[in-house]
DNA sequence: CCTGTTTTGTGAAATAAAGAACAAAAAACT
DNA sequence: AGTTTTTTGTTCTTTATTTCACAAAACAGG
């Protein structure tokens, strides 16, 4: 198992590249042009593949759909993905609306909330009470879950997915959820990357005075 | 100027920790208490104060408050930081909604989007139209920008943020955004970060069976 | 005031990731 | 058929990051 997360999201994003290669009528690539489009080295890129056992061909470059097949098995897309979101918050509500899900075959299964002026049973994507997530996520089999409750919320909640058999989370909680080691949690902090930005962008002004 | 993100974004996570540290009556703290908030090891946190010249006392550990003013000045947060944002589609919506901002200081002036019909100029955060961007954001010196467009989208905002005067962007357009050196941009990534999650759970499930 | 303990700060060692380099294969051209 | 060019796959090198380890400082207790 590679253990490297930047080599998987640098997985994910050759993938989305090639579909746009693909749109625009590629049928082969090669590193370079891969390795351009999200920008690292061409070595990078076969070294990447490499590792996951994608080989093209000398000269030859990619077969662009094969390549797409691969990724997609490697990253665990063959079939669609069923996640539930817990908290129907800002960040749950912009979630339950987001486009951009299914066309990586990423589909919503449920929402759940602890306010029972949300429930909403016959959506599309149904809203249901906490209480009722253990007999979904069991019944369905599902193993990823999103986190978008209040910080307060977020490790009891978190625990309630465990106990369900979820084994990974996406968290927008800013804080730090403790999870048993074969639990994976991937933390998305918006508050966060805003610093970040602010940090460099100041750091940079500072350099050119300097 | 330290240019190593991690490392920046554990600067970061230290002050969250130090904040609910202090609001649970600490004074002080030892690098293992951070360390331990955090998920990494003392030496560690030690060392990452140490780039940035933050000391403390042998045996006595940091003075929270003093810790924490040391982070802000770091991090750039002495004043409120003002941030725009392009598109207010479902993100962008819930960006406008969000609480988290405020208490780290950053404020959202004001939203752009080409649909008139979302224009609202006297509310509390004024939706106006993509034109008076560049007036907007010169009078005020807004130097970060957020872009919650559509991907298509996405690059001509881009462009237009950097004819403004905007030095930094936070990204949640799944695209790999086309910037001079000097800016700087962070990727928020729904979707890759979801896969991310489904190749660590699918990952772990193989090499259980295996 | 001395001794023992704790905790920092940092330089050295280990680990991990990225980049360069190049042989081998495959196609294209002559 | 042979030569040239292109592009992969992999090994070796370099760079970056993390972890270890320990001396020096600070406090506590006798």
């Amino acid at each position: 198992m590679i253990t490297n997360k930047s080599c998987i999201i640098r997985l994910s994003r050759y993938k989305n590249s090639l579909h746009r290669l693909r749109a625009l009528g590629f049928v082969k690539v090669f590193s370079d042009n891969l390795a351009d489009a999200i920008g690292v080295l061409p070595s990078q890129v076969r070294k990447d593949f490499s590792l996951f056992g994608i080989s093209g061909n000398k000269r030859g470059g990619y077969q662009v759909d094969t390549l797409i097949e691969k990724l997609n098995t490697i990253l665990g897309k063959e079939q669609t993905q069923e996640v539930i979101v817990a908290g129907l918050g800002n960040i749950g509500n912009a979630l339950m609306k987001y486009r951009g899900f299914e066309k990586e075959g990423i589909r919503i299964s449920a929402c759940f909330d602890i306010d029972s002026a949300k429930y909403h049973r016959e959506a599309a994507i149904p809203v249901l009470p906490l209480e009722e997530m253990k007999d979904f996520v069991r019944s369905k089999r599902i193993k990823i879950g999103v986190i978008a409750v209040p910080d307060i919320a977020a490790q009891s909640v978190l625990d309630m997915m465990l106990a369900c058999g979820i084994k990974g989370v996406l968290n927008f909680a800013p804080l730090r959820l403790r999870v048993p080691e074969d639990i994976v949690v991937n933390n998305v902090n918006l508050e966060l990357e805003l610093e970040n930005v602010i940090y460099f962008v100041n750091a940079q002004e500072k350099t050119k005075v300097g």
